[in-house]
DNA sequence: ATGGAACCGTACCGTACGGTTCGGTAAATG
DNA sequence: CATTTACCGAACCGTACGGTACGGTTCCAT
């Protein structure tokens, strides 16, 4: 479990591959980061500075050193999981309605996976608790959630319209169609702390009915 | 503005018609619920007993023989905030096209209204940071909210699918993607923050898209 | 080996806030 | 008038937590 690396020789190594904003962080920090998004899981807004530097076996000067304070330290969680989430872009293949289909579902299906897990359930619950316009931490979960889902999503919609498959005007509209069809209630019931089964087979039928109704609505 | 009721003779007549769970609510207690949702709204989750009391003009103490404690306030807020939103029942009249259409995008544009509104961002936010199997906030949210605007919606589609104007097997899963095309990101954008322009016009005009969109999908 | 940088662990401080207590007041009751 | 009830206002307490200080340790570089 743990797993804190001991042997800090590895860091010299490792560190300085990944930046994050304008900070580079050690190894070190980006274990840290892990522990601290694996608590705040657990104990959610309850999570404290202490809490961290105990279970992340490190002392709260050093937190209050790497990033400056709390907020910091929530921003720094928010953005170091948001940069290990930058996946695939699904390859501009030929554009057939099946492929189509298919990358839909498979889109739709991975992105209620993210959502209804339990990681997005926490950082989206502490970006909307410090929410506001003096927070930034909203913004960031804006910024590489919702409309990162959609920079990723709209190409594809694109690709569709343009081998004649789909049609819209106005490709923003279309996505927040999508949007609707997929979470439909998923997201604001789990905010809630509505307990949720949601089998791996209800997200397969789910992916594959949101994928049906939005090309019914938009299949040319 | 504040307008808190200096003339307690007033109570005597006016309470105990309000009920709240088990417990009355005088003219008093109700006056100061609403003002204390209005600080909600201002301050968010940095809402205080101390704030409140002030604000109010009554004393902790008697916060604290009223609600019990800080939690008891918040549940009362949002049961009271639940109370007062009990809306008519759309009147089950000869159902046509036309009625059933009207009677979707009045929905759909209330409905929006409500959602897009600092009081449910405020409550929402609330309900969502104390969220948990623990706190009950979320749950009365839900119940008061998506649950109930499911009740009241379910009659409408059953009536048009009674008159032979909608297709579906399962209610639950029409009133879903009815949910999802009206409130599509709307709501996770504004918990997140999201300073969103929603003009009147805008809410009219996705009421109607998204009405249409629903009778291309469940019409018969 | 030696100096120094980074870090750990812990004790400590300041403050904000939930919750309690108490003295005083005004209206209702009888 | 005496008593009760309900309330206000303010002082007070306990605690949790953010943030700091400091002594001791590990490890690397020279």
């Amino acid at each position: 479990m743990g797993a804190a690396i001991r042997d800090r020789s590895m860091e010299v190594k490792l560190s300085a591959a990944i930046k994050l904003g304008d900070e580079e962080l050690t190894q070190r920090q980006q274990d840290v980061l892990d522990i601290a998004l694996s608590l705040l899981v657990e104990v959610g807004d309850k999570l404290t500075m202490t809490g961290v530097a105990r279970r992340a076996r490190c002392s709260k000067e050093s937190l209050y050193k790497w990033f400056g304070d709390r907020d910091g330290l929530l921003t720094a969680i928010v953005q170091w999981q948001a940069a290990k989430v930058r996946p695939v872009p699904l390859g501009p293949q030929r554009m057939s309605i099946e492929a189509l289909q298919a990358n839909l579902e498979r889109f739709a299906y991975d992105w209620l996976k993210v959502i209804a897990g339990d990681i997005s359930v926490a950082l989206n619950r502490l970006a909307i608790t410090h929410a506001g316009p003096l927070s930034n931490l909203g913004h960031t979960v804006l910024t590489n959630g919702r409309f990162a889902v959609g920079k990723r999503l709209k190409p594809l919609l694109k690709a569709g319209r343009g081998a004649g498959l789909l049609r819209f005007d106005d490709e923003e509209e279309a996505f927040r169609t999508f949007f609707g069809l997929v979470l439909r209630d998923v997201q604001v019931r789990l905010l809630l702390g509505d307990e949720f089964e949601l089998s791996d087979q209800d997200v397969i039928r789910d992916a594959k009915r949101a994928t049906e109704q939005f090309l019914k609505l938009y299949g040319a």
